[in-house]
DNA sequence: CCCACTTGCCTAAAGCTATTAGGCAAGGGC
DNA sequence: GCCCTTGCCTAATAGCTTTAGGCAAGTGGG
């Protein structure tokens, strides 16, 4: 019989193409086989579980989704630096909804250290370097930020303010505007 | 035999003690039908599918959540407000982290708009009466409150900002406190 | 070149959850 | 006290997860 070449590596990328197509709650161990056309118990020669393959799908979103903000945020800085970077994360979330909520997927403490994560909040430092804000406020903000951008996304996905006016993109530039106009203020009270 | 008496409010409210205990995703007809100390099948003259049953529980947690949230609001006005109404959802999601989640289990069009979930979006209205916004700035600020609480406290609950210094209680106050600021800016800007 | 061995995918099987169909008895209305 | 609605039961199907053990496809050494 012909091998279909399964890896670690291919499993976690279908996961994530299959993540975006019925959603990562719906990834199953038995639907990726069958997007293989393999049967189910063959997969567990390359994956531990259900548990190990969504967080290799995790860690393979985390670092996607890294690389995009990253890129995105690449030679700005301020507010036009805050906005891209704001923009990298809820586009992400648009164009790949299973892998954006695989990035959220709960990693035990010693994965989410060795994970893309730490890059995500390099780069939200980063971006708090045209805003000269001393700690303990840097923290605060980066925490903040992350809050309001995650939040936002979320209640948006789960269509939170899907059919009310004004649109959900008003209001999303409103607050990332807001937010820097926030982090320039809180620059200027801490001298 | 002796009957167990169940009803589809008992099944309700069993099921969201139960999500405390195990989280609202391992809430399951079979857990819940070894609560009852009853067989599998028994549940199903009550709750129509799994999915009816988290239905359920989200209701129930909604308006358990909305009754605390306006109950902490009342009497109180501009940041006294805000910071109360933005502490009692925190402390639900301490309190009961599993109804928490299933108060934001998505619902069908229908179904949310006969919830409690209104009410939510009334009290967060209220509040910012105390900031005096006109529209379309009072649905932004709506919006983005909604989106920096609930994702700071889904970031919390992950175990986002668990193990570094500042801690998260101090955050949450310099968020709550900045927000307020926020808002009072926005309200002099918009004559 | 081919033999042995590793490795990949398979069959088989057990356990758990969801859901439906049909049965029997408990308890309330008369 | 009888009836009949209603509540919980048994039985059965189907899907997902996970483990154990087998056979064949590649691969490296002689």
């Amino acid at each position: 019989m012909v091998r279909a070449g399964l890896t670690p590596e291919r499993l976690a990328r279908a996961g994530a193409e299959l993540a975006d197509e019925v959603g990562f709650d719906q990834v199953t161990v038995s639907a990726l086989a069958r997007r293989f056309d393999v049967k189910v118990a063959s997969l567990y020669s390359h994956v531990k579980s259900s548990h190990d393959l969504k967080t290799r799908i995790a860690l393979y979103a985390l670092a996607e989704l890294a690389d995009r903000v990253s890129d995105a945020v690449a030679g700005r800085a301020g507010k036009d630096a805050l906005t891209a970077f704001a923009d990298a994360y809820r586009r992400y979330a648009h164009e790949h909804p299973g892998r954006y909520d695989a990035a959220r997927f709960r990693l035990d403490p010693a994965t989410a250290a060795a994970s893309a994560g730490v890059r995500h909040a390099q780069t939200a430092r980063a971006i708090l370097r045209g805003y000269d804000l001393a700690e303990p406020d840097a923290t605060h903000a980066v925490r903040m930020l992350g809050s309001a951008f995650h939040g936002y996304i979320s209640l948006e996905a789960a269509g939170g303010f899907a059919h009310s006016a004004p649109g959900p993109q008003e209001s999303w530039a409103w607050m990332v505007d807001s937010l820097d106009l926030l982090l320039r203020g809180r620059a200027a009270t801490t001298p």
